[in-house]
DNA sequence: GTCTATACCGTGATAGAC
DNA sequence: GTCTATCACGGTATAGAC
């Protein structure tokens, strides 16, 4: 008897569908693609992407759903261990934004092509106001989380800071995703885009440093509203 | 004899199809567009597109071409001006930093609603595999300057980290100047992406901040080193 | 249920006549 | 500068093969 698999045994052609997809979407976006040139790269007929997905937004938008769901439970399993690691009582902030940064680096650093276009699908889908209502469809409730374990870290920050701070980390993080090759050129080879490693290394440490900052000047301002009230 | 108006003339065929052009091309990239949607847009002959510029390519680029050779004029001067302020033989962090977004915060908050569509297409060429080659060849030169110039104002950070802080500060300008409102539903309100102004101010805090950081945990680790080095 | 062949018909960029 | 024709290519529907 032959083993099932726990995963639904599903066609070949439907995932080989999203895979060409993938990678023509990530490279051209959605408009710069036809039915066709994904057809013809996932070597099946032109009907069979709208037999599948019943159109051509309906094929992105299947390609967008496959890895959002698992990338989104890798962090939020993640998250949740971050926030048992706790010292005295408040969760660590360099694990939080470990937990926030780790599976996407996997996922760019990964063997499989098919992760490392789909860091650069999003990428686009979030630099786009078109497309950009996706990225809030399927990561916000998680990002919200991330904001909040933030929050524990940092219990002196103000939340509006902590969502422009997080709004500039999420903008360093898109812009590595999408892995255009241009710091390569700008840093004259001293920085790599590929080696998706040191790129998430660097930018966790910037940012784990930039955090505290933030935590700094808030009670700097702290300080001084504190003494204006004395003063009164 | 009519007074010339000293603001826009009406714009005249050329320029009518570049804001035309502009705007849906901010909206929907390269590929989102047709031909006939600008000159409908634009209240010209579909072919007068093709006149002017060759081809949609020749288009693109002139819409691109337009108004960075106007950004790059305004950034390198206050950059000038950045550089020639300095304290004990240095020039200021702040002061660079703010040569470097407020050009742009200034467009992107401008009154004139074509400023405000190009920054949001500079977002998408950035973000894109395809196009961003045309930030490289149109803004590198540039960035190299500004790179240098927070090299002085942070003799002690090596270049490859402060090529990748830049890469992260070029990431978080970008997605702000895409201006998605993501961060306005993540927020609830408390942050809103239309108020630039607000935006900017708290880009130009974090990012002082940060670099400053950068510096210290250099001088951690040279501390480090030297230390070695005694002991040895 | 999975897939192919083909047809449909609107729209694309652009060239050439005016 | 403008109008119009061209013709390849776009997404998708349908018929039917395996």
């Amino acid at each position: 008897m032959t083993a099932k698999r726990a995963s639904p045994p599903a066609p070949a052609g439907r995932e080989k569908i999203l895979d060409a997809a993938e990678a023509l979407f990530a490279e051209r976006g959605f408009f710069g693609v036809t039915m066709r040139q994904i057809s013809e790269r996932a070597g099946v007929d032109v009907a069979l992407p709208n037999y599948y997905f019943g159109s051509k937004q309906g094929l992105f938008d299947g390609v967008f759903l496959r890895r959002a769901e698992i990338l989104n439970a890798r962090r939020s399993e993640a998250l949740e261990r971050a926030l048992a690691t706790t010292a005295d009582g408040r969760p660590e902030l360099a694990g939080i934004i470990d937990a926030f940064l780790r599976p996407i680096r996997d996922a760019q650093s990964s063997a499989d092509v098919g992760w490392r276009n789909y860091c650069r699908l999003v990428a686009l889908v979030n630099s786009s106001p078109v497309w950009a209502r996706m990225m809030t469809s399927h990561f916000d409730a998680l990002v919200s989380k991330f904001v909040s374990a933030l929050r524990l870290a940092l219990p002196d920050v103000e939340m509006k800071d902590l969502y422009w701070a997080y709004h500039f980390l999420s903008g360093s993080l898109t812009l590595t995703m999408a892995d255009t090759g241009r710091i390569d050129a700008l840093s004259g080879g001293l920085c790599h885009s590929e080696n998706a490693r040191d790129a998430y290394a660097h930018m966790k440490e910037f940012y784990t440093a930039a955090f505290v900052g933030l935590a700094k000047s808030s009670a700097r301002s702290a300080t001084k509203k504190a003494s204006r009230r004395t003063k009164a």
